[in-house]
DNA sequence: CTGTTAGCGCGTTCAC
DNA sequence: GTGAACGCGCTAACAG
């Protein structure tokens, strides 16, 4: 039925060993049986099984990825980032979606461990201590990718949070604001959540500004929690004159809210967020934002990943992707 | 060094066999021995091999899904839809961008097939005599999932992109717009491009409106070509009163070139698309749009798949999905 | 209910 | 430069 490489030995009258040095361009072969053994492939339409030759060699040139959720823009740039890379080192990627869900995210690594990837990219929630006991089971290169752990004991690739969310903040302050309010995510989240507002509360400080939190609303990423949150700011007795997004998409909720309430953006509210993703710019008036280089986070994970699996020194397993103030249009001065 | 399905068998003084029917949930296993077995499992850190099982099983629970652009909004959402699917009848996916280029498609579903997945879900551009040849060497099932072939002949889950480009256009013309102008996708890309033009002129035609060429532009459904597009139009000397775009993405481009030319949307200029992805709802005005259920798409053609792979009997290979109109804000009488 | 025995298709020594 | 033989870790009959 199936064609093996013992097919093809038989049609060009070798061994199998010789095949398989073919197959895997190994030198010591004449060029003549090189040429045989070819045909024979063409021939009988070979296609070699790259189960069984991970099982033999124990490399499936496979490498397995959990993200959180592939249909939300942000991760799905990372994704393209990783694959584009992993294509080009003639990895493919097991993708899993675990939403960021501590269980969900055990249960994959797990299979994809099982699976007998050469490798892990990790995006997800926050690392636990039952990540760090099923990462340490698995003997092969872990990498996390846009998340981080608290010990940071394992080889990472993200931004700066806290200081994106600073940065941010800070520009707000520089034009004059001093009511300003913050659209966050959930605290729980260490990086899009916890760091961000960190960065808000030591901007606010660092400036001599006072910590309101009635300025200070959780949302959930996505934009209606945006329009909820900013209506929530505009029935306040005194209006914030800015509001930092964690997101994207919360930040364009916010906006639309407020045009709706017949106020204009930047001249009676500010807005600013973090992340940049190609959204930004297809809102008017265009966002401010602090830039995530996403697709490099991906790409650079990748990267640090191969060289982990093919034992390369690698200089620095822990790094941090500058982010950058992308000014457009929804940051005024006061 | 690892630990075999052998080790726990000598560990719980059992055969390899009696620990390969405890994995794999026999039943014919006196509950002693699976409680013994699951104990020195559990002693060892015993994590079965799945490439061996897979050589061994011919099976390796994990399908190919060829894909365009995962950062693209519209193929993220089906690819979630697919995991989704794929996940609940566990199954892994291995994700390969090709960009809609015929070579990398080739190319990639040649090494899926060498990575012996048990089906392939194929998103992609035209398909050809080629793909066609490389489908016909796979001896596992394979599901068309948001593009078709013209014969025909193989399984497939899409929706109908003619009519529902043939549904946008009549809204409009219901609404009493008879100079109508398209943003339209390449010709070569029969979903997308072709059968939307199709049902574009269609629907001229059914009305007894002229074609004029002038009023159709060529994007390539990013959000900058629907802006050009718009640009365009606008500069004609009379300027259509209402645009059809392929994708949402371009009609916010338009949406915006309107907006910052002074004009109005709807007012002087009704725009509708076909998608419906989440940034319909997030622009201003909110976007009117054919809706295509894309979490469907992939979450049918995978369901589809596993039938398929388990060679269930399927009363309808070829799915076509339904499209509705998603009345919002963008589309006014004339 | 449990154990024995063959392979699954290929990489990889080690001889020749 | 080439072949023979073993083993990767597991499933799947077949006995018992």
């Amino acid at each position: 039925m199936t064609v093996t490489i013992y097919d093809v030995a038989r049609e060009a009258g070798v061994s199998m060993a010789t095949v398989s040095r073919v197959v895997n361009n190994n030198p010591n072969v004449k060029p003549q049986t090189r040429k045989k053994v070819f045909e024979a492939i063409e021939r009988l339409g070979y296609r070699p099984n790259a189960v069984a030759r991970g099982l033999a060699s124990k490399k499936t040139t496979t490498v397995g990825v959990v993200i959180p959720d592939i249909s939300n823009a942000i991760f799905a740039e990372v994704a393209r980032g990783i694959e584009d890379i992993a294509n080009m080192y003639h990895y493919n990627i097991i993708l899993c979606n675990a939403d960021k869900k501590k269980d969900k995210e055990i249960r994959v690594i797990n299979t994809l461990l099982e699976k007998q990837v050469d490798g892990l990219l990790f995006m997800g929630g926050a690392v636990t201590d039952e990540h760090l006991q099923a990462f340490k089971t698995a003997n092969v290169p872990i990498v996390l990718c846009a998340t981080t752990d608290e010990n940071g004991t394992i080889p990472s690739v993200d931004i700066d949070h806290e200081g994106a969310a600073f940065d941010a903040v800070q520009t707000l302050i520089k034009s004059g604001h001093t009511r300003i309010a913050m659209i966050c995510g959930t605290l729980q989240d260490p990086s899009n959540g916890y760091a961000r507002f960190q960065g808000y509360k030591r901007a606010l400080e660092a400036a001599g500004l006072p910590y309101d939190e009635t300025l200070v609303r959780i949302g959930n990423y996505r934009y209606e929690s945006g329009v909820d949150a900013m209506k929530y700011f505009l029935e306040l007795e005194t209006v914030p004159t800015a509001v930092f997004s964690a997101t994207d998409e919360m930040a364009i909720g916010a906006i639309h809210c407020i045009q709706d309430a017949g106020l204009k953006v930047p001249e009676q509210i500010s807005v600013i967020s973090v992340d940049n993703s190609r959204m930004a710019s297809m809102v008017r008036p265009q966002l401010t934002a602090v830039a995530q280089p996403m697709y490099d986070i991906g790409a650079v994970s990748m990267r640090l990943l191969t060289k982990l699996m093919k034992k390369e020194a690698v200089e620095n397993p822990r790094v941090v992707l500058p982010h950058e103030i992308v000014n457009r249009q929804s940051v005024g001065s006061k």
